[in-house]
DNA sequence: CCCCTGACCCTAA
DNA sequence: GTTAGGGCCAGGG
């Protein structure tokens, strides 16, 4: 493993994929929260080029990451994607309605203060989605 | 090396 | 409440 050139197996991707494992079931984030929680502030586009390099089906809980509209973000290349990911939200008790809105507020993950703590720590010394 | 596009975000109208 | 525009960083042609 180690292999920086390859997508799936950078650095970067890494942190997401981990990050958004923590997402507790039948909870929501957004990709600038994601983002922000790996000490990439501001890069929420390169989270969902992580996901989109994420090979499926996956371990990852991808389905749990949506945009700051609260809408099912849709991916180039994948149409059935958006499908599988409202399948997998109302499995778990989150409506969603037939144009992708879905109550992010009532669902928003709330991150524990051990992890936000950490995120500030590392934040200070980490440049950003730049590799290093 | 320049240009364009992208599973986004923020602000303004 | 919505839609439109500009900015953000990274990858591919």
């Amino acid at each position: 493993m180690a292999k920086e050139a390859t997508g799936v197996d950078a650095p970067f991707d890494r942190r997401v994929y981990a990050m958004v494992a923590r997402i507790p079931h039948g909870q929501l984030a957004t990709y600038g929260q994601i983002a922000e929680l790996i000490g990439a502030w501001g890069c929420a586009r390169q989270v969902g080029w992580a996901l989109r390099r994420l090979h499926l089906p996956s371990e990852v809980p991808w389905h749990r990451v949506v945009n700051a509209q609260g809408r099912i973000a849709m991916s180039p290349g994948r149409e059935g994607s958006d499908w599988m990911q409202r399948e997998l939200l109302m499995a778990e008790g989150i409506p969603v309605a037939v144009d992708g809105r879905l109550p992010l507020a009532r669902h928003r993950w709330h991150p524990p203060l051990a992890l936000l703590m950490a995120v500030a720590s590392s934040a200070a010394c980490e440049p950003s989605c730049t590799k290093g």
